[in-house]
DNA sequence: AGATTTACTATTTTT
DNA sequence: TAGTAAATCT
């Protein structure tokens, strides 16, 4: 039996035999390699991972074609890191599947379909901002004054119009459910939906939706849908309790012919709500496909009993939930350290300060992140970091591609590729000095109807420039005389707009000018790949990560490893030795408006996904005061007081002695009084530096003082 | 008068 | 950083 094979690997870690020890040898062979449809709900840390990677493994083993199994995954990152270790079991055989996001799989297959659902090839891809930059145009457009008309700004007009896709039902139900005071405005808004649908079709560019939107109506098409659909006998999906309604859709259409589906999943780990992520697809999932085998994993193969504890404790609160309870299968361990910090710098003091000495006690870097639920969060930890010198990546808040330098740059190229994208047209001529909105605009569709971008160098006098913006038009034009003139890669476009005057442009805005000039060279370096500037685009349009996040700290020659700054929801499906969550203060963890919006079961999802990310050691911190002008008192967090305070270790810092050694109060334990009230035990209370050693006493400052 | 620039305030999560 | 209000151009 091939699975036997598997289980016998020498490159198997302990962990993994593990997992396959959980099913007897049956359910294994339904699992890994069984036909038919079947759902595995597995817990924070049981599996889901090595459940689909040995899925592949086994399929392989056996002789499938690699290029007939399609995994559908949530990040780029999850794509790669499945594929990187399946080719380590079973070497580079593994490199025809088929993997990636739902987007990134929507947009391969769309190239080559493009003409079928209205589009050309070159089409491009607007991200977020862009989307929402069009629908401000066309705002505008119709005259519609959304403050004096209390009509909904363009962000919520977007998150109405995506939202409705998502859950594929109609706009005036996503209105009357999100934003029921819109209610009367429906017939407009709903205008300024389709208008928007109107304007991306003429300027050949999709938005995230449509990728999804359009792949969906393809597979569902009687013809193209086989022809994309069949070749995929095996399909597998990651994180099913996070897809909404249009890519279980999507799942159904490629599935549908072979049955083979395997999807895992785990209800409480639901934290896309916003975006239209329904854990009803997961729990359906068996009324959906007609004998489906349902296998649950329990068994937590990651954390310490004392980190689940906690976890267990505070999904507790939550109604809508399967109830159930992990089980750990290490033993041993301490108590999550619960930490209340005078203000959000000495959290970041703190934090620093663990982070040395556990590294100092031979934790690596690698495997210690820092989670928190905004990045916002991470700002005086970041500078804490960069201080000391420690290194550190960054995930969450703005990504490469995001930055505003990379965007202007990546949009001359979207204009010389497909030069009917308005969206692009109105970024780069917005960044002349002369051209704002209005002039942007005017240009621009005059200029989009050409379809090949070499002409708007010739045929420009037949066009209708406005008088304040001809200077700066003119100097666009020569940009783009420069990108055209002497070669046609991507990199030496790059390269020619980042010579231009566009470079004295950034010397003027920022100031931090020679910094985003090496991010521009480090695109550059990037493209080199490409000889094509299509390819490139379409390649960066989805994956994001293909360049390095942000990174801070110098890594030592002996220590290349950095550690990990992430938002939790960045940090979905990863795990760490040490972790820290910072800012548990209610209102920012809990978040201020899922607490007015009764977002609080989701919200409190997000906490248990962040504290089952710990292997053994777990630092839950939180400022009793923040704000930079103002001062603010904070309550500690909804989810620090829900939970038993027996479970944590708390930990006081009473004593900053210089920047470089806090030394912290601790106490070991409490006691429980009859009346069932718990009292922390004050006798037992130690002072240790920050390597752990044991201090003697000091007095008491308060931490007003400090601030 | 309309367009552009500048100065100011308050910040959720993502493909 | 985005959205807005006030200041400055054309």
């Amino acid at each position: 039996m091939s699975v036997f094979v598997l289980r016998e690997q020498p490159s198997l870690s302990h962990r993994q035999i593990d997992y396959a020890k959980e099913l007897n040898q049956e359910q294994l062979d339904v699992v890994l390699g069984g036909d038919g449809p079947c759902l595995v709900l597995a817990g924070a840390g049981s599996g889901k991972t090595r459940t689909l990677i040995y899925r592949v493994a086994y399929l392989l083993e056996r002789g499938v074609d690699p290029s007939s199994i399609l995994l559908l995954t949530f990040t780029n990152k999850a794509a790669r890191e499945m594929r990187s270790r399946v080719e380590a079991l079973l070497g580079a055989e593994a490199r025809g599947i088929w993997g990636g996001t739902f987007h990134s799989i929507a947009n391969r297959i769309l190239r080559a379909f493009a003409e079928v659902v209205g589009y050309t090839s070159n089409f491009s891809i607007l991200d977020h901002e862009d989307a929402r930059d069009l629908i401000k145009a066309i705002l505008k457009d119709l005259k519609i004054d959304s403050k004096a008309r209390r009509f909904p700004s363009a962000a919520v007009v977007q998150d109405m119009i995506s939202y409705a896709r998502n859950v594929q039902r109609p706009f005036a139900d996503v209105v009357a459910l999100k934003h029921p005071n819109f209610v009367p405005l429906v017939g407009e808004i709903e205008a300024v939906a389709g208008q928007y649908q109107r304007r991306k079709k003429l300027a050949n560019v999709m938005d995230f939706d449509d990728l999804l939107t359009l792949l969906a109506g393809l597979l569902e098409d009687p013809v193209h849908g086989r022809r994309i659909a069949e070749p995929f006998a095996y399909v597998l999906v990651d994180e099913f309790q996070d897809t909404n309604a249009i890519q279980a859709r999507i799942v159904r259409g490629f599935a549908k012919a072979h049955r083979n589906i395997l999807v895992v999943g785990d209800d409480a780990q639901s934290i896309y709500a916003f975006r239209g992520a329904d854990v009803k697809n997961i729990l359906s999932f068996p009324d959906a496909w007609a004998d489906t085998n349902i296998f649950k994993l329990l068994t937590n193969y990651r954390s310490t009993p004392q980190i689940l504890e906690v976890a267990n404790a505070s999904l507790a609160h939550n109604r809508d939930q399967f109830q159930k309870d992990l089980v750990a299968i290490h033993r041993g361990g301490d108590k999550p350290k619960l930490v209340p910090t005078a203000s959000t710098s000495e959290e970041a003091r703190y934090v620093a300060e663990q982070i040395l000495a556990l590294r100092h006690q031979g934790t690596p870097l690698c495997s210690m992140a820092v989670l928190f639920r905004s990045s916002a969060h991470s700002q005086a930890l970041e500078f804490e970091l960069m201080r000391r010198d420690i290194p550190y990546e960054y995930r969450g808040g703005q990504k490469f591609f995001e930055r505003a330098h990379i965007k202007d740059i990546i949009c001359f190229l979207r204009v010389a590729h497909n030069p009917q994208d308005e969206v692009a047209w109105m970024r780069v001529l917005g960044l002349q000095t002369g051209i704002g909105e209005a002039s942007a605009q005017a240009i621009a569709t005059q200029v989009k109807v050409t379809t090949e971008f070499g002409h708007i160098l010739l045929s420009s006098h037949a066009w209708q420039i406005p008088k304040r913006a001809q200077d700066g038009w003119r100097e666009f034009q020569a940009i783009a005389q420069e990108m055209i003139d002497p070669a046609q890669t991507p990199a030496d476009m790059i390269r020619a707009v980042t010579k231009s005057s566009y470079r004295d442009y950034l010397e003027r805005e920022y100031p931090n000018w020679r910094e985003r000039l090496e991010d521009l060279e480090q695109l550059a370096l990037f493209a080199e790949g490409y000889q094509e500037v299509g390819a490139f685009l379409h390649d960066i349009a989805l994956y994001d990560d293909v360049v390095a996040g942000r990174e801070g700290g110098k890594a030592s020659p002996k220590d290349e490893e950095r550690m990990v700054l992430s938002t939790i929801h960045q940090a979905k499906g990863l795990e760490w030795d040490t972790v820290f969550i910072l800012h548990l203060a209610e209102g920012s963890f809990p978040s201020r408006r899922a607490i007015a919006e009764e977002g609080m079961e989701e919200e409190r999802r997000l906490f248990y996904v962040a504290v089952t990310r710990a292997r053994n050691h777990l630092f839950l911190t939180y400022p009793m005061t923040s704000g930079y002008d103002t001062l603010q008192f904070n309550q500690p967090s909804t989810f620090l007081e829900e939970v038993p305070p027996r479970l944590f270790d708390r930990v006081e810092i009473r004593e900053a002695d210089g920047y470089h050694s806090v030394s912290i109060r601790r106490t070991h334990s409490n006691t429980v009084w009859s009346d069932g009230s718990e009292r922390w035990n004050d006798e037992e209370i130690i002072e240790v530096d920050r390597t752990g050693e044991e201090k003697k006493p000091r007095p008491l400052r308060s931490f007003l003082r400090d601030l």
